[in-house]
DNA sequence: CAAATAGTTTACGTTAACGTAAAGGTAAGG
DNA sequence: CCTTACCTTTACGTTAACGTAAACTATTTG
């Protein structure tokens, strides 16, 4: 049963306490509270993780959010069940446009790069 | 000899005038003119697309400006060659960080979506 | 020739995602 | 008991990336 203070996970996670107190603001967080201090389980933790994983992938929060909360079957009404295949559905579209762009990317990354190191070969020797 | 209009991309990338013309005032753009009118090259097309994979990917516009300028390799100066492919070792590490995020969100929505279907056939017949 | 269409500049407004500062409570150590 | 280290809340400030509106020009079309 781990527990985490909200300054353990600003460290291990890179990212200020503030920006985990504003998560919990727009309600991407709750975790308990042991008198007024907050108290950190597991569970938040991923959550928290998770949250940071969207931002590294642009997205924002209301949209991570929506991804998060598709991890809880909760969902018991059909009709919420199938919104939610779309909404996958649809993510997976916008992520297969990210992973082309990535290799794009990198595509041109490389290119740059042996550009670079030409032009150094050629260019540093005078 | 292509040429284009704002508003001609504007519909080909799906984005305002306003937003290609914003990225002119920060200079991502410099389209040439014909009296007022801006007329737009087929490599201002190319840069709008770039910046636009840019932004798919969440990167910032000074971001994308960055990596744009590494496809230029009118960077005589040596140093500065330098600092680019130590920028694009940079960009590849995070883009690779991206990939594994992408892969790892997959994996998640596969999941999700089995356990919808699966939440779905149970539920469903009550 | 009037109206619609596409272009322009200028300039203030808006939203998301925190930053930053103020003011204070609590527990441990020397 | 005082300092140091964390914790708290409240609240205004900031930046990026445009949105939106006003006011104007130029061209085309019924």
């Amino acid at each position: 049963m781990a527990e985490y203070s909200i300054s353990q996970l600003s460290k291990e996670f890179d990212v200020t306490t503030r920006t985990i107190r504003h998560y919990e603001e727009i309600d991407l967080l709750s975790p308990a509270r042991r008198g007024q201090t907050r108290v950190y389980s597991a569970a938040d933790r991923i959550r928290l993780k998770l949250i940071l994983r969207g931002k590294r992938l642009g997205l924002s929060l209301d949209d991570s959010r929506d991804i998060i909360d598709m991890y809880e079957p909760g969902k018991t009404n059909v009709d919420q069940l199938k919104k939610l295949i779309d909404a996958i559905q649809a993510q997976r579209t916008k992520l297969n446009q990210q992973l082309d762009d990535i290799t794009n990317l990198l595509k041109d990354l490389n290119q740059a790069e042996t550009d670079c190191i030409e032009s150094l070969k050629t260019n540093g020797q005078k």
